[in-house]
DNA sequence: TAAATAGTGTCTATCAGACATTATTCT
DNA sequence: AGAATAATGTCTGATAGACACTATTTA
């Protein structure tokens, strides 16, 4: 077997938060000086460093790194995106990530958030990228604790329910819920920890383990 | 940004039928003038070939044509392995993806069959890929009518439900898996057409639509 | 008519959703 | 007391599983 060309390898993260009750992706201005789309807003990435990165979930990593100063966000890898045209400038391979992350750990930063049900066009098949990252995610949240990296520290059952309702994109019956999350363990109170305001105060609640949990039935 | 060494990019594919009651993952020995690797039996594969390849799906067909003859299977991307030392050879990816075919598409063909429960030590991270795509397999079947691929294009609804509990592999109730599979609409009888046997005659179902069906619930 | 498998009717336990009720704070 | 939201108790309709029964063939 000869040697044959080989294609361009890069890594894409969409980056997920709520901003303002909706659901958003992370955009990113690429530098004046790239190649291609100089200055167009587009998913954050990078070519694969074979020096740096041991392997392309690393590869992610210091992408979020570099261009959103994030350290350890829920990070997925999605697909693979591929073929002759998708790169103006060759045969080019990505392998696209999602990340998922409160927005507090986005607060102060200088970033660039777009709703995802009212994306502007974006260059390469990044809007494709970001369409089956929503889709991977919605439906997830209707089976897993996904949801939750969405949530600070600290959050009341209300803004748990309302967090999956955002997500998901459906409204949930409140009681079926509460008893679903009770069920599944996702999370556990915090003791003596409450929330007040003008009415009843409220349990805050915190996520049981860090890790992914999915469901073994639907919401 | 200056040019960078990229990683080797290839394709590997996880192809799966039914042999003797067993779910039964192909491998194919590797040429005996391979650099790495040469005579032992693994998924097969190859580079990426970026003058005859539209994308790695086409690339995956390629494969598929070359190493076990098969034109058009339920075949779908599975995950991106990567890394440093997952080839000898150079940090590498690899394009995974998992293809389903009746065995009856296999018969004739001098292919090397291995039940996935039973798998050898395979080189690379093969072993690491079979098992990922034998999860996602098991995982979709249980709501999806991707357990049809596997059966050939007439079958009666007691083979169906044989291979749908041992692609899963825990005992579903026939009951409700006839309830479901006809809500679904998974499968159409075929007019007049029935198998006989020492009992009374089984009808003869087909399915619906060539493409495959998520169900909005568990089986 | 016995054996064997195909296919259906129906009861029940479980559970999601709906609704009503109680709880606890602030004004 | 009234407003507001938190949290729980209980009824009901839908449905998965269990079981029993009927159907249709060959031997």
């Amino acid at each position: 077997m000869g040697e044959h060309e080989t294609p361009i390898a890069t890594v894409d993260v969409a980056l997920f938060t709520l901003g303002e009750g909706n659901l958003c992706v992370m955009l990113a201005r690429r530098p004046d000086n790239a190649k291609v789309f100089p200055g167009v807003f587009a998913l954050p990435g990078g070519y694969v460093h074979v020096t740096e990165d041991d392997d392309t979930g690393a590869c992610a990593r210091r992408v979020l790194r570099d261009k959103a100063g994030l350290s350890a966000p829920y990070l997925e890898q999605l697909y693979t995106f591929s073929g002759k045209f998708r790169d103006p400038r060759a045969w080019s391979l990505s392998v696209a990530y999602y990340a998922v992350v409160p927005a507090t750990e986005l607060t102060g930063k200088s970033l660039c958030l777009a709703p995802v049900d009212d994306l502007p066009a974006l260059p390469f098949d990044h809007n494709q990228i970001v369409t089956a990252a929503v889709r991977r995610l919605r439906g997830k949240a209707a089976y897993s604790s996904l949801p939750t990296f969405l949530l600070p520290e600290k959050f009341t059952f209300d803004e748990l329910h309302s967090v999956y309702q955002q997500v998901i994109g459906v409204e949930l019956n409140k009681v079926s819920f509460r008893r679903k999350i009770e069920n599944q363990g996702i999370v556990v109170p915090i003791a003596g920890e409450k929330q007040y305001g003008a009415h009843r105060p409220a349990q805050l609640y915190r996520v049981a383990e860090d890790a992914l949990k999915e469901f073994d039935q639907t919401l």
